[in-house]
DNA sequence: GTGGTCTAGACCACG
DNA sequence: GTGGTCTAGACCACT
């Protein structure tokens, strides 16, 4: 039994919602570099959706780079943690230039944005860092 | 001739571009309480585009409550500035929590979210506040 | 009626038929920047195959930047031919370097070498250049 | 223990992998003719894979005449260096004509073709021909 | 068993 | 009408 799920209430696409799954296990270090994922068929059946879907995550995961699949062999990790996790700072960086270039064109000030961010990261997580 | 532009090579829907783009003629100031729109028909001439885009903006910025829409007599803009300001203070919450959620996922903490925050909004403005 | 074809009884798959037949569209100049692509399911019915393989092709066409698709809008080319040129001539530096690579290890020399380059290119062509 | 390995992590199916791992064993001198190949369950066993993976790279070495297999005798190398080496010629033409083709219709050059050609040998090989 | 491609047919939001 | 996602079921080559 894998730690990979789907909500299929969840409006996020299903594939989707795969993709963000196995790169958060990636990045919890649940999923390591050489790890086995699941097979497309097997993962399939656990999970109760389509074989297709999951073979449209895997397809896009491993043109990320993220795992590598081979015919007969199998799905693996390919990224390393740490490599995923820069990633991600990346994408942090962009994501808030973009709300940062929205937010000035609104009026809004910088102290208000920084704040926002400070009570945001606190609101979200369960317990205080 | 208004100042509405869309662009039709940006993947982001028409509709919403108008939106968008309304939102911010007011929040800039060159849109106040009271003016009037260019009528569905005109500005769906002058843009090119189909009326029923420019009327799927129409209806849902009257929805919420930013213009109003009196059939045989146009539109008009019906939001204060200021209250649009607040409206985009609570959007900037949701976009900072939904942001702050995926990155905690990540292993970022939050000093390094804060900081892109920071750093974010100075890259972003071309003076400095 | 559109110039894009595909050969049932080509090994090569569909789906990259279709991207070669659509980049070579584009080298050849008989699809611009800005150009309008056949919709999915019309080159789906044109061409006889299932809208999903023609999908699978623009999707991975707009992957790589070199057309752009809008839901309700269709698809357009993006890319300017001569970007799509000089994209081939990093392809056929690499693919020179791999097949120099294997053919050194094998005791074949740079004359030789040379030689099948120039002789495969007359050989393929219909006419001398 | 032999030179003979194999990357559980390359594309590359594992038998190919094989194959061409013999081969250039042939082509380096370090297999001559009618020397002993490992058998096929101590290679299996060395390399940790299936030994229906060897069998099948054995067996299409022997379609080829380039081994020969007897059995209870084990496998041993019946191609020259020679003739391998013609048939690298031959592949390598292929390969061009399949480059040359592709490059045709992106509107690449023969001079282009030809100098990537030569520069490709040169940037490959660690010392100048 | 494995991944990968393809078909057929459905549904959705959007213009 | 458009692109996009998903399901169901089939086939292929490879391990």
């Amino acid at each position: 039994m894998s730690l990979i799920t789907v909500d299929l209430r969840d409006r996020k696409q299903l594939y989707e919602q795969l993709i963000d799954n196995i790169k958060a296990l990636i990045l919890s270090g649940d999923l390591k570099k050489d790890d086995k994922l699941p097979s497309v068929r097997s993962l399939a059946k656990e999970l109760g959706i389509n074989p297709n879907t999951i073979q449209k995550a895997y397809t896009e995961l491993e043109r990320c780079g993220i795992i590598v699949s081979m015919p007969g062999r199998g799905s693996m990790v390919l990224a390393e943690r740490d490599s995923l996790r820069d990633e991600m700072s990346g994408k942090l960086e962009n994501a808030m230039a973009a709300l940062a270039r929205e937010m000035r064109e609104s009026g809004i000030g910088k102290e208000e944005f920084v704040r926002a961010a400070e009570e945001a990261w606190d609101r979200t997580g369960g317990k205080p860092e």
